[in-house]
DNA sequence: GCCGTTTTCGGCCCGACTGTTTTCAGTCG
């Protein structure tokens, strides 16, 4: 076995566990203690081999004495002895039917034991040939509905592997709004609300679930699945609806009576891990919850919003946002919930594209400088940098850079004198080269107010080798930003890794801001991440990285990062007015 | 096996759905 590791293999490897004690019919609390360790690890915030490393296991909540002692097994010497006597004499084949939906361990085992299917390569195979020859029905247990489930589920799962993708946010927004928008149209609509991982600004969605307070459910629900941009109705029932798109997503429907509709909400907005210890929290206080509102021995009561759900159970309101028990309910219970930061407090933007033509090796923007400078004050900001890509290295000497610099420059103070209602900036971002030097000719920092310092190439060089670069970087004293710091592009690519620890220190010390870019696809600063940054003291400024006038538009995006990281305005450099701001900017 | 501002022992989230069942076990979100 391998000793690297990652969280998700790390996290099957659990899951396997619990399936085996599950089978064995242990202690089912043991069970669930594996099941919820499989599931720490898979959403843990850093690599689980290297908080082996640093000796932080037991930091992960579900990570206990025992297991604890497994996993260091499993790093130092590639196996746990405990692991192996456990699993051994249960057939390999029965923890790959884990993946198909609707399997779980006691079916799991039982297919293999009564189709004798062992080998683990050639199981779901297997399966499928003996589901299609009509073995599964003839089982005790099943029948022919069973059978036809489980072949569904596993042609189901073999699409999944081809494609199985979770849509950007920003995408999933456009969806949900022309949809919102449509069943606004029905008279029997009285609210609506998007659900989920939607609702709590997560990067990346699923499904899109929509709630609907309405008087007259059924009427609702007809007149979704109705949807013109329908392309197949999944389910319909009283409570709601699935529908699939033409474009490929799904959307779910959950309708309620107005009087229960804050229980509805606060329930499938989740996150799930949000409830289960919200559960937990109310079931000490002799309460028990549900999406149809808080028992207190038998007798029901039902929520219209979320703010009485919520201080029924002696607590604020917790912003969707932070709702994934990564310490919310604690700090509510205090009374400690962190003022996070608004869109409306945002007062600039620092990394914007325009047209003008500095000749850069990246892209260039689409729009002239006076055209952002009056969307930027549509906006209602106060200030703004235009920081195009520098221009290109290899295409110029060191004085064509500076000229045209100079002549950009030049542009930005002509613009200015016929547009005060707006302080400009003269930024630029700049490329750290793989050796750690800015791609930027040193007698020319002088003409910038301040450079947004990015990677833009070599992104596959290791931790440490990152880190050194990044850092040599920031040393220059006209750098203030570090340009979408991981790099990472959703969907697409990682992103690298940096040494944090390092990365938040320097940044603290010479007052450097992480930004976090806006742009859908990047959304880099990630939230987890963000909260590292708050934790630490550091501090953040959201950019669009706009090449558009459009995309000036999608701040919130950047917004909803900082948010989910628990950022309040005070962590946001972008939110002091142009006067504290102009002071910060100069390093020292 | 995990965990603690009512607990280092004694608890451990809730409800719906499904299929194959005569009262429920398994799975899911």
């Amino acid at each position: 076995m391998n000793r690297n590791l990652n969280n998700q293999e790390v996290a099957c490897l659990l899951q396997a566990i619990a399936a085996a004690y599950e089978v064995k019919n242990s202690n089912r609390f043991k069970i669930i203690a594996y099941d919820r360790a499989a599931t720490a690890v898979e959403n843990a915030t850093s690599e689980v081999k290297d908080l082996w490393d640093d000796g932080k296991l037991r930091t992960l909540p579900g990570i206990g004495a025992s297991i604890a002692q497994h996993l260091d097994e499993l790093f130092r010497t590639g196996k746990v002895k405990h692991f192996n006597r456990l699993i051994k004499g249960l057939p390999p084949a029965m923890f790959e039917f884990l993946s198909i939906s609707g399997i779980g361990a006691k079916t799991a085992y039982k297919l293999c034991q009564e189709l004798e299917i062992k080998r683990a390569k050639t199981a779901l195979v297997e399966l499928e040939k003996a589901a299609k020859k009509g073995k599964i029905a003839l089982l005790e247990g099943f029948g022919e509905k069973s059978q036809t489930d489980i072949l569904e589920a596993i042609l189901d799962f073999k699409k999944g592997r081809i494609k199985k993708k979770r849509m950007p946010l920003s995408y999933a927004d456009a969806v949900a709004q022309d949809i919102i928008v449509y069943l606004k149209k029905s008279p029997a609509t009285l609210k609506i609300d998007p659900l989920g991982s939607l609702k709590r600004r997560v990067a990346t969605v699923g499904d899109i679930d929509i709630a609907v307070a309405t008087k007259k459910p059924t009427e609702v629900v007809s007149w979704f699945v109705a949807y013109p941009k329908k392309k197949k109705l999944i389910e319909k029932g009283p409570t709601g609806a699935s529908i699939l798109l033409k474009g490929g997503c799904q959307v779910d429907l959950r309708v309620q009576k107005p009087e229960a509709y804050g229980s509805m909400l606060q329930y499938f907005i989740g996150s799930k891990h949000h409830n289960i210890h919200l559960r937990e929290f109310a079931l000490k206080k002799g309460l028990s919850l549900s999406e149809h509102g808080i028992k207190k021995g038998k007798k029901l009561k039902e929520y219209a919003t979320e703010e009485q759900f919520y201080h029924d159970l002696g607590l604020p309101w917790i912003p969707p946002e932070i709702r994934e028990d990564t310490g919310e309910i604690e700090v509510a219970q205090k009374g400690e919930l962190p003022n996070l930061v608004k869109t409306s407090d945002i007062k600039g933007d620092f990394h914007l594209h325009s047209n003008y033509p500095l000749e850069p090796s990246h892209d260039e923007g689409k729009n002239s400088m006076e055209e952002m400078a009056m969307k930027a004050i549509e906006l209602g900001y106060e200030y703004i940098g235009f920081s195009e890509h520098n221009p290109s290295l290899s295409h110029h000497s060191e004085k064509q850079i500076i000229d045209l610099v100079k002549r950009k420059n030049g542009a930005v103070e002509q613009l200015k004198s016929s547009c005060n209602k707006i302080t400009l900036l003269n930024g630029l971002e700049v490329d750290i080269r793989p050796n750690g030097q800015l791609a930027f000719p040193e007698k020319g920092f002088d003409l910038l107010d301040y450079v947004v310092a990015s990677i833009h190439s070599s992104f596959k060089m290791n931790k440490k080798e990152m880190t050194r670069r990044v850092l040599a970087g920031l040393e220059h004293p006209k750098v203030k930003i570090l340009g979408h710091p991981t790099g990472r592009k959703l969907g697409q690519r990682e992103g690298y890794e940096l040494n944090w620890e390092k990365v938040f220190a320097f940044c603290k010390k010479a007052d450097i801001w992480l930004e976090i870019n806006a742009w859908p696809d990047r959304l880099d600063l990630p939230d987890v991440l963000v909260r590292e940054a708050v934790k630490n003291g550091v501090k953040m400024v959201i950019n669009t990285d706009s090449h558009a006038l459009s995309q000036m538009g999608l701040m919130p995006y950047g917004v909803s990062v900082a948010r989910r990281g628990w950022a309040e305005k005070s962590d946001i450099i972008n939110t002091l007015s142009w006067l504290k701001l102009n002071a910060r900017l100069k390093r020292t």
